[in-house]
DNA sequence: TTAATAAAGTTAATCGTTTAACTAATCGTT
DNA sequence: AACGATTAGTTAAACGATTAACTTTATTAA
């Protein structure tokens, strides 16, 4: 690998044919004699040109870049939706922009307009805080699709991924109750967040299915982190009597949970049950390991890069259709509970 | 924000000025008088006219792209660089090219590759795993910065950022010993990687400093995850008798080693201590919570991108000289040991 | 008054590709 | 033999910016 910038004219030049021929020969697109092909690839090997991405890029119209936004890598969860977004990203020849947020709506905007003035083909977003409408302005003038936002379909010509939020959070519901615990509490996200509204839903649903009433949940908001996870438990446990089920929305919320309740000196699952939200892979490792409803993270990245490359291969076509996946989460069984 | 391709030529035309003026408008390399200045502005707004830095990086052959090579974003430790690389390459207005390789060899070249013919600016590559001849090649053709490898300087004209190895593994040696030990274990990463090397120098040097000899230390290699501190640490404790410390190079095979030794009915840090390495946020999470070496991992980030950037900014006056920079590391006793 | 200089724009070449339009040679038909 | 069709290659115009070189007008100095 060198550095010295060698251009299809030089190619041309030494293997003594036209650029297009050169063009040609690399991809493929005119049929070119057996005896150039073989002079030109020997000089494309001697002088090793490689094509300039930049320049096929400004020409075609199309860079095969992909920008990402995440609210926070150093979250397990989101690592795992790169993950996988990036798997298929790359067999398919992209190469993607990678943007943090921390849930920054004015950060969010941002990095969108970053990604739009350097060209990228497409965009996928995960777990995006901003309003509907702002996103509705991005999402109809590019090709986009929304990661882990359940959007209501019905208003939207919107690309949509992500994990039932329902169902599972039922479930839970109806293994707490199983397990004999008559008063409840979640420990949710943002009040706004949609994922969390599910969540709620769901769980509420099953505790009502059961025969409990609204006053036998109590539900407090709050940022998706250990630290408000620690606070907000710390506060359910000032509550007497406390409720003895605890229902935090997400894994790393949960481990916040489990520490105040071990460090007012608890037994879990004894004196308090705890179950969390994403299973992520750390969750089993914890002391007790903790039920939690497993949300297909890796498959959330590689299906939303999945439905944005079959968007762009198509876009000639002039298809840009709505569309709505929802994976299937699980419900794990851990000591937590 | 709309998606139709408006050109600097629209907006010449709109404005009834050439091109070069718009452009010196924009960029203000050329005095514009006022009133052009403003008929150019109202008309860029007007029709939202977005300059596309794809044609800029063609004609100024530079695309303020940085390509970032990671072994694997899911390991928390590599996130936090991620994120401090982040922050200081968005702020100088540079993208990020992410590429996690599984610490594979071949898919190293392969990133490498790619940001080659994507024509980036610079790349930095954090714990590479390829050997130092092939390295060379490259971080000699392409501004380049290694993170987290701590070659030996001496022999190479490499830009190097990684956090002390030696002096915080000694200390942990002597902590080990002040608590009693007689006999010790590593469970090291791959044996070829310096870090894993140095470490070892490091602790051993404590040990032998204290009179204990080669024989009182076991040495396990094998890959830095979970499973394997699991693993070898079983074997470890298949000895008999069996070392009483154990030094996991890093967190996250100390947490296999702990889950190993605690699913064998062992109590930690009485029957058996256990420390790690980087001092991962979920580390003192842990029960007990794990004493480790804390790495700056934010901080190798930030140092990294912006040695980067301060030599892409000299290379104009052909300045490109080695560099090695070497971040504080510290023991953090907690109740592993 | 006039030549030289400066100021404020414009023109057009350029970056490294792709590709439509063209040319020249060959082939097949009648 | 002559015509059109096909083939294999070349030429040159894009893509959307930047910028050196140029033009035109105004300003200054002697």
């Amino acid at each position: 690998m060198n550095f010295n910038n060698v251009t299809i004219k030089d190619v041309a030049k030494a293997a003594n044919v036209s650029t297009a021929t050169v063009s040609n020969v690399i991809s493929k697109t005119k049929y070119v004699s057996p005896e150039l092909t073989k002079r030109v690839k020997k000089v494309i090997n001697q002088i090793n040109y490689k094509p300039s991405k930049i320049a096929r890029s400004l020409k075609v119209n199309k860079t095969f870049y992909l920008g990402l936004i995440v609210p926070d890598i150093t979250n397990p969860f989101f690592a795992e939706v790169v993950r996988g977004a990036e798997s298929v990203a790359l067999r398919e020849n992209y190469q993607i922009f990678l943007c943090n947020t921390d849930g920054n709506v004015h950060r969010e905007e941002k990095a969108l307009k970053s990604f739009y003035e350097h060209h990228v083909d497409g965009i996928i977003t995960v777990a995006p805080r901003m309003k509907e409408a702002d996103l509705e302005k991005y999402f109809n003038s590019i090709p986009f699709v929304i990661a882990d936002r359940p959007l209501n379909i019905k208003n939207y010509e919107a690309n949509l991924v992500y994990a039932d939020n329902i169902k599972s959070s039922y479930q839970l519901a109806k293994h707490l109750i199983k397990k004999g615990h008559q008063s409840f509490a979640c420990i949710a996200g943002p009040r706004e967040v949609l994922n969390v509204q599910k969540r709620i839903f769901g769980f509420s649903k099953g505790l009502k299915d059961s025969g409990f009433s609204e006053e036998k949940n109590v539900i407090l908001y709050g940022e998706f982190n250990y630290e408000n996870g620690f606070k907000l438990m710390n506060k359910i446990l000032e509550l007497k009597p406390h409720p003895t089920a605890v229902f935090a929305l997400s894994d790393i919320t949960a481990w916040g949970a489990l520490e105040a309740a071990k460090s007012k000196g608890l037994k879990i699952p004894e004196d308090i049950a705890i179950a969390g939200f994403d299973n992520v892979y750390f969750s089993k490792l914890l002391n007790p390991s903790l039920t939690t409803i497993h949300q297909p993270k890796y498959e959330l990245g590689r299906v939303a890069v999945n439905i944005l490359i079959k968007k762009l291969n198509n876009m000639k076509e002039g298809l840009m259709k709505k569309s709505e996946i929802i994976l299937e989460s699980k419900l794990i069984l851990r000591n937590s509970t």
